[in-house]
DNA sequence: ACCTCACATGTACTTTGGGACATGTACCTT
DNA sequence: AAGGTACATGTCCCAAAGTACATGTGAGGT
């Protein structure tokens, strides 16, 4: 028995909503899913696919998805019912957010006073290069959608949402990285300079 | 024996580093280091308390830290070792940074087609708010670092940095979830929605 | 004297994440 | 006909994250 698939109430596991919402958008298999999370979701929600095909399965126990079709070799394409799409519906609507951000970038920022002046100006170059192609890349994605090159179904305006969200973080921490390499290295100055224009994430 | 205490090469330990870079400003508890990832790194780097003892006990067995200090209840103040130092300047340095964002916000708005127009531009109403209350806080925070209330040590210009980039980031999100409000909800348009074959999920 | 609260440290258990391992199939090229 | 590659699904195990539980001390108020 123990038919608790989330336990007691609402909790945190995104990954069951992701797939969720994925399969909402039509049928697909483990692999699919696992490719759409590496290659859409990847950045901004990690998952592999022994994972996802362990979810699958405890979806599929729960109602929430059923088997539609096998393929080729081996392949097995799920479809989601009625009751996964209330589940996710509910999530979206019902539960909070959890905010937390998690990167590291911003993190090892707190130590950057135990590197050397170099080697410091050296990594914030990197990062500050790192973030900038992340954030044209995504607004490559995003001009091409404007073009309508992704056609104009619902999902596609929803990933081109996604994808702005991508272009105004990532274009943020390059211009942090870059305002960083700016901000003199510790030494005891006179009135201190440090006074920067309060950030301007002008896109 | 065994005395591997990050297993094999680099990985991606940071909570580990992160205890190494706060007990280099100087000895602290267990309990003091809890607070402070709580009220500092929290945002970036969320650790709970067992968490954080175990890890300093990992550390002390492995040299990177010793018992500064016994004190009132119980109380055990680390202090960073020579080793301890030379392994988070190595990490800072050596180790890549994993850019993985992990938000939960943006993961969402992937689904975003799949909630009713008034529930959305709710959400979104809640999310800007949300975005632009930490960005006023973290800017707060900022100005008072400059009108120089933390003193001019080289941890706090660090902790400076960190907060600009958490000013950029948060003011990202907001202008972005403000943004979203004002994309049109799907309208079935003129060129036809018929390609995703499955989906009845019309709203 | 009592009580409560913040201080302080841990153990135990469950869940999630990530990497390694294992297996097999169809298609495409040479 | 052989061989490589992309397709496709899974198990196993360990590390990391998270939650609940457990215990005790010292300081300050009433």
């Amino acid at each position: 028995m123990d038919p608790r698939i989330s336990r007691e109430d609402g909790d945190g596991v995104s990954l069951r909503h992701g797939l969720l919402g994925l399969l909402a958008e039509g049928p697909a298999s483990g692999y699919d899913l696992a490719r759409r999370f590496e290659d859409h979701l990847g950045p901004v929600w990690p998952a592999q696919h022994p994972k996802i095909y362990a979810e699958l399965s405890r979806l599929a126990d729960a109602g929430m998805i059923e088997v539609d079709s096998h393929g080729p070799r081996g392949r097995k394409a799920y479809r989601i019912t009625d009751a996964g799409r209330a589940e996710i519906r509910r999530w979206l609507t019902e539960e909070e957010v959890d905010h937390t951000l998690r990167t590291e970038s911003v993190l090892r920022s707190f130590f950057f006073w135990l590197m050397e002046t170099d080697d410091l100006q050296a990594h914030l170059r990197r990062e500050q290069e790192f973030f900038s192609q992340v954030a044209d890349m995504a607004r490559g994605y995003a001009a091409a959608k404007d073009r309508g090159d992704f056609g104009t179904a619902p999902q596609t305006r929803s990933m081109r949402v996604a994808v702005e969200a991508a272009v105004r973080i990532y274009q943020a921490l390059a211009d942090w990285a870059e305002w960083a390499q700016t901000v003199p290295p510790a030494v005891p100055a006179a009135e201190d300079d440090t006074h920067p224009p309060a950030a301007a994430n002008e896109v």
